[in-house]
DNA sequence: CCGGCGTCCTGGGGGC
DNA sequence: TGCCCCCAGGACGCCG
């Protein structure tokens, strides 16, 4: 849960507040925030120190800072993953795991993470050859295998669309699936389903190629909605390097609306579990998919 | 290939 | 007032 929007709103202050800086010191507190770092946390922290920060970037819930010698330092967020731009003076934040410290005395950048899902790890940046004219430090090489995010330049929503529609999988599984398109969480899937009156259980094949690419239109339209918004946040954990939280979960209409009547049609929004999880829904606009029969193989 | 589930983690909230 | 259990879920790995 931070997703898509909620990572561009942390790149953007730390491409306002960390760009252009050199590290002079980073601490780690606590081994698991690298447990990424195969190297280990010494070893991170001994290689950032002394490196420039040249551009803070993004592919869908993946972060990166590249740095001078074509490394990058990579942050997942995961479930409560906070970057903070603050005053070295200011007390120390609880479930803060790293500090950044830099050159020119100014304010230090601190990674906290209540429920350290998130995590720091250093990589190599390489070129790809999708990014359409964006990304130009490279990738890290360990994003290599996330699919573009619906807001990068080189998003081909039919292209993708007919690699939904060629798997077998629930349209929803495949919206969380960060191989077929980045960026996407629990709570954007939801919304794009319910602006696109599609059921998650529906399987993506039953769906027209154009069905489908409108999907993924809602999907990027509804993003940069809450990206207008400053992001989705329902408590304090969602927040900007300034510690501000947006408003987006104000305008959901799906996520979290349980018992709540549907915008379009009055009905109650429901609440089903699929993969462990909560999905919301409008029970008339969104109708389950009728129960898939058994193939006849034979005869 | 596909889906289901377990794992990591903490704090908030409901029930008793 | 306190305690216990459930819940939130991103990414990944295992298993059938």
């Amino acid at each position: 849960m931070p997703e898509l929007p909620e990572v561009e709103v942390v790149r953007r202050g730390l491409a306002a507040h960390v760009v252009g800086r050199t590290i002079s010191r980073v601490a780690l507190h606590g081994s698991r925030v690298a447990r990424r770092h195969v190297p280990g946390p010494e070893d991170l922290a001994t290689r950032l120190a002394g490196r420039t920060v040249r551009a803070a970037d993004r592919r869908g819930k993946y972060l990166w800072l590249a740095l001078d010698g074509e490394e990058a330092l990579v942050v997942h967020l995961g479930m409560s993953g906070q970057m903070l731009v603050e005053d070295p003076a200011a007390v120390p934040r609880a479930h803060q795991h790293a500090t950044f410290a830099f050159v020119d005395g100014g304010p230090e950048l601190r990674f906290v993470d209540q429920r350290t899902f998130g995590g720091l790890a250093l990589a190599e940046l390489v070129p790809d050859p999708r990014a359409g004219g964006a990304h130009p430090f490279g990738i890290p090489d360990s994003v290599t295998h996330i699919a573009l995010d619906p807001l990068e330049p080189g998003f081909d929503a039919r292209d993708v669309a007919a690699r939904m529609r060629a798997s077998r999988s629930g349209v929803k599984r495949l919206l969380l699936h960060q191989g077929v398109v980045s960026g996407i969480g629990n709570i954007y899937a939801d919304e794009s389903l319910w602006r696109a009156r599609i059921h998650g259980e529906r399987p993506a094949a039953s769906l027209t190629g154009p069905a489908t690419a409108r999907l993924l239109g809602h999907a990027r339209d509804v993003m940069e909605a809450a990206l207008a918004a400053g992001g989705t946040s329902f408590d304090a954990l969602y927040v900007n390097v300034n510690g501000q939280s947006g408003y987006f979960d104000r305008s959901l209409d799906a996520y979290g609306q349980q018992g709540r009547p549907c915008a379009r049609c009055g009905t109650p929004i429901r609440r089903e579990v699929f993969m462990n999880r909560s999905s919301f829904s409008c029970p008339r606009c969104q109708p389950r998919p009728r129960a898939r029969r058994a193939r006849v193989t034979t005869d």
